[in-house]
DNA sequence: ATAACACATAAGCACAGACTTATGTGATTC
DNA sequence: GAATCACATAAGTCTGTGCTTATGTGTTAT
């Protein structure tokens, strides 16, 4: 199940780490590593559990990879927490203020 | 990291089953068992995990612990998945409606 | 008071998964 | 065309974690 891999993706906090970095701008695998202290294959396979996860896709460009967050990891994330509607506190009122920034 | 506490927790297949009950109503730890196959430390275990990620808050009552969905955690999720609203696709619209309609 | 109950905790085991080193693959450079 | 580069994959190791059985703690019932 799809559900299944996206939050066993982000159950890493490295994982986390490459999405966030990712979410502030495309990068290749190389350029991910600086500043990681990571091998490059623990990187090119924590990129695999992310691609399979559908948080990130790759773009292919000579021999590099470019890596950019997909949005379609988001949206699951997104459609699983809007099951739990029922439950979300005042505090979400802070997302709902970001929605309504969406619309401008 | 509380984060890290949540997205570990949810992690596992059993915990999101445990959660979704728990949405559709509060319980015990012995009716939560029902239909699950699962023994009785492993659903105090899991419970425990899902407390301390504070997605699932107790309610002691005599020698009964009730179970209830814990707003907070379901907060952080949303925080987190705000900060990642620049890739939010259309699909998300669907969350926007979620909560217009929390508006009445 | 003693038994039964609801749940938590302890200890040990078995498997998943994050890492390592080594090697493979395809693209670029010289 | 040989070397180098960017990345993927393979195989093995080691830690984390989800399970088990056994036992502990507190509450209700008889």
């Amino acid at each position: 199940m799809m559900e299944h891999d996206i939050f066993r993706a982000l159950a890493d906090p490295t994982r986390r780490t490459i999405f966030e970095k990712l979410a502030a701008g495309s990068m290749n695998a190389s350029a991910l590593r600086q500043g990681m202290d990571i091998s490059q294959p623990a990187m090119s396979q924590h990129l695999a559990v992310l691609r399979a996860a559908g948080l990130v896709r790759e773009q292919k460009e000579g021999r590099f990879v470019n890596y950019e967050v997909d949005p379609d990891g988001l949206a699951l994330i997104a459609e699983w927490l809007a099951k739990y509607r029922a439950y979300w506190p005042a505090r979400i009122d802070a997302l709902r203020l970001l929605l309504k920034d969406m619309d401008q």
